[in-house]
DNA sequence: GAGGTGGCGACCGAG
DNA sequence: TCGCCACCTC
């Protein structure tokens, strides 16, 4: 499909070939051009395909320029796969259309008109590290208490009211009013940094709407449709951008899924999307309900815990495909019983042909993936970690970036103050405190008061000297800037500060890594013409260098997981208190509940066969053990679409191990002598499997032989009751012949 | 000013 | 249990 469909004149007839392929409801989705329209598009029911699609169908039937189109996302990835499947279904590359995240857009309508709000458009966006130097600094100096107001809760705080749309004279249900004082410093001192935070973003435009009618107006001229992806995810803000946006033309299409709506604790407002239809009056609505993706058990169980949900707008979900494998829950005796048990389904499934990119492990909290990283390396598998630290995250681009965001803008005070002492120049706090001093009192930027003590007596001559050079330096460095291409300065920059050197001495294991991401900053900067597109791109856009590891089994939190889809979904830790979360609960009740619920919603439509879930009696938790209730999502699934398992086999396991002897059944509690606790599984007592325990034997010097800790292993010798093993995966042990099991033939 | 140590708290994390 | 931050010493 690469020639452009040619318009038709009658959509009821004679269908163009892009839209041929559309079930029912979608066609009629991607049809619906005019007025408001809500596409409720449940988990696995071809989303993507109809917001590309009526992209397309937009473009090629109505014949509108691309720039007359407005299309949102909420992520990079998002706005990169839709630019990609656009592009292939009109044939042309969507370049500087406003199809993008929310925050791309609104910096890009920001820089346009930047000065209405007291901004130049050479505005530096801060990062999360910034935002939070920022706060402690204003604290101190008004001498708040940072016992009773840590810097992050006013943060966050901040943030809120900046997701609500609330400037500080406009915050609304009473904030302390030494906090909106702070918060109104901060907007305050954003300005003469002349920068902007990721909440400034939107609300900045939200600001320069209501000034400006005038400009708010070219915009909705400009904009005669607009599209928005994952609606349910929006916060007040976004609303209200979208809301004045869709006033002109009313053509505004918003698709989501309420029941995926799992990012509440960032500010996302699921009664945007319940309250649609009240907020664009005669709005067609649409559902997409079958779903391709999962089997018929899958939906069924994940269907039965979503009805649980009191406020949604509700839709069932149904597939065409065979009934599948009931949904196994499986019941564990503790966390490292737990781990093993996934080791093993993981095994079991790739016996059956399922590769290891084909499965994921789903958790509630990134913490959890520990135990399970621990158990696949014992085990062998290829695994790989999604979340942690992202690019433009790290340590070091952050402080690349920050030399950076100084040649750009002298008056970046944050970058300055962050690289002033790194690396080691002998800068310590009381001369930072000197200088802040200094700049204050002369009314000007950091640099350039540093630059104009440094022409006194003022400072210790050491002190002097070093800050001297330091200043000389940047100005030669921007000198650079005129006549050598700007990765180029980047290198010598880094060299000639001493950053690259600095890690180059570095003996700790990471620094290796460290400059070769330095590296691959500079790589990345060739690809933009200027040095202002690359720090907008990398504030805005920079994404994680996907991971090498194709065939690998993927370990994440089930946030990530959204939008995701495997073969094979475990899902481990359903416990009371881990999952549904204690602290969401404690912190919003029942509106968190039904947001966990959500999430687990989420997690079990992720599976295409199979999925599994999990939950302990015992759990190690912050170095301690503590006993643990099933989830109560587990109770409220749909029993036709479960199979119970309960592990007691495992004790069984252990007990044979240690009394040297056969297991003997007996599993009523009478467990003598061990030093266990005796667990309680309060759910599914009844319906108990028992897991055949393990054979233990005398092995020969060459037997292949596992143990639970260390994995898969030859013995190399044997020495009564000890043997000495090569592990595969650690180094050669000497263990208790009852601690291992004769590996079975894989 | 730099480097070490003990106490405390720990979720999910786009742009 | 682990990592970060505040505090403490050289």
């Amino acid at each position: 499909m690469s020639a452009v469909p040619a318009p038709v004149a009658s959509a009821m007839t004679d269908l163009p070939p892009y839209l041929s392929k559309l079930n029912p409801p979608q066609l009629a989705a991607v049809q619906a051009l005019d007025g408001p329209v809500l596409v409720l598009a449940g988990a696995g029911t071809g989303k993507t395909r109809v917001l590309t699609t009526r992209l397309a169908h937009l473009l090629v039937s109505r014949r509108i320029s691309p720039f007359e189109l407005l299309a949102v996302t909420f992520t990079n990835k998002a706005a990169g796969e839709m630019r990609e499947r656009v592009a292939h279904l009109v044939g042309t590359a969507p370049d500087g259309w406003w199809l993008g995240t929310f925050h791309a857009l609104a910096a890009r309508i920001l820089r346009k008109h930047a000065e209405v709000v007291g901004l130049k458009d050479n505005f530096t966006i801060l990062d999360a590290d910034d935002q939070l130097r920022l706060v402690k600094q204003l604290m101190d100096g008004r001498g708040i208490d940072d016992q009773r107001w840590p810097a992050k809760a006013i943060l966050a705080l901040i943030q809120k009211w900046k997701d609500r749309g609330e400037e500080p004279d406009r915050v609304s249900g009473g904030g302390e009013s030494k906090l909106i004082t702070l918060y109104r410093d901060y907007q305050a001192r954003l300005k003469t940094l002349n920068a902007a935070d990721f909440g400034d973003l939107l609300l900045h435009n939200l600001t320069i709407f209501r000034l400006r009618p005038d400009i708010l107006a070219a915009y909705q001229q400009r904009f005669k449709y607009i599209l928005v992806d994952e609606y349910q995810d929006t916060n007040v803000g976004q609303y209200l951008w979208l809301r004045l946006l869709a006033q002109g033309s009313r053509n505004i299409c918003c698709v989501g899924d309420d029941d995926q709506s799992i990012y509440g604790w960032r500010g996302a407002e699921v009664g945007n999307i319940l309250r649609f239809e009240q907020d664009f009056p005669g709005a067609t609505v649409i559902r997409l309900e079958q779903n391709y993706r999962s089997t018929g058990h899958i939906l069924g169980a994940a269907g039965g815990l979503i009805e649980k949900n009191r406020e949604r707008l509700g839709k069932t979900l149904w597939t065409a495909a065979e009934q599948g494998e009931k949904v196994v829950v499986r019941g564990l005796w503790d966390s490292e019983e737990e781990a093993r048990w996934v080791g093993e389904e993981i095994e079991a499934a790739q016996r059956k042909g399922v590769a290891a990119a084909q499965m994921a492990v789903l958790v509630r909290a990134g913490f959890q993936t520990r135990e399970f990283e621990e158990r696949l390396l014992t085990l062998g598998i290829p695994y790989r970690v999604i979340g942690g630290p992202r690019f433009y995250e790290r340590q070091e681009i952050r402080d690349a970036m920050a030399y950076l965001r100084i040649l750009h803008q002298p008056a970046d005070d944050l970058a300055f103050e962050r690289i002033m002492n790194t690396p080691k120049r002998g800068l310590g706090p009381a001369t930072v405190q000197q200088l802040h001093t200094a700049a204050r009192a002369m009314q000007v930027p950091l640099l350039e008061a540093t630059q104009r003590l440094t022409e006194t007596d003022d400072l210790k001559p050491k002190v002097r000297s070093t800050l001297r050079n330091l200043c000389e330096d940047f100005a030669r460095w921007r000198n650079l800037l005129r006549e050598t291409p700007h990765p180029q300065v980047a290198g010598i920059m880094l060299d000639e500060s001493g950053y690259t050197a600095m890690w180059q001495q570095d003996k700790s294991p990471e620094a290796a890594g460290r400059l070769e991401n330095l590296k691959e900053l500079i790589t990345a900067m060739a690809e933009f013409d200027t040095l202002a597109a690359f720090l907008e791109h990398v504030a805005l856009v920079m994404e994680q260098a996907e991971g090498a590891g194709q065939e690998a089994v993927t370990l994440m939190t089930l946030h990530a997981a959204k939008g995701l889809e495997f073969d094979v979904v475990l899902l481990p830790g359903w416990e009371e208190g881990i999952f549904p979360s204690q602290r969401s609960l404690d912190e919003n009740g029942d509106r968190a509940l039904q947001e966990e619920r959500r999430l687990a919603y989420v997690g079990i439509t992720r599976a295409r066969q199979k999925a599994l879930i999990g939950y302990t009696a015992r759990r190690r938790l912050h170095g301690q053990w503590e006993d643990a209730l099933p989830s109560r999502f587990i109770g409220e699934l749909p029993k036709a679409h479960i199979e119970l398992q309960t592990s007691r086999g495992m004790f069984a396991d252990g007990y044979a191990r240690q009394a040297g002897s056969g297991y003997g059944g007996g599993y009523g509690g009478n467990y003598g002598g061990g030093s266990y606790n005796t667990p309680r599984m309060p759910v599914f007592e009844a319906r108990a499997q028992v897991m055949p325990a393990r054979r233990t034997s005398s092995y020969k010097t060459g037997a292949r032989v596992f143990h639970d800790k260390f994995g898969y292993g030859t013995v190399m010798q044997v020495d009564g009751d000890k043997l000495l093993i090569n592990f595969d995966h650690s180094d050669s042990k000497k263990v208790m012949a009852a601690f291992v099991s004769a590996a079975e033939d894989v």
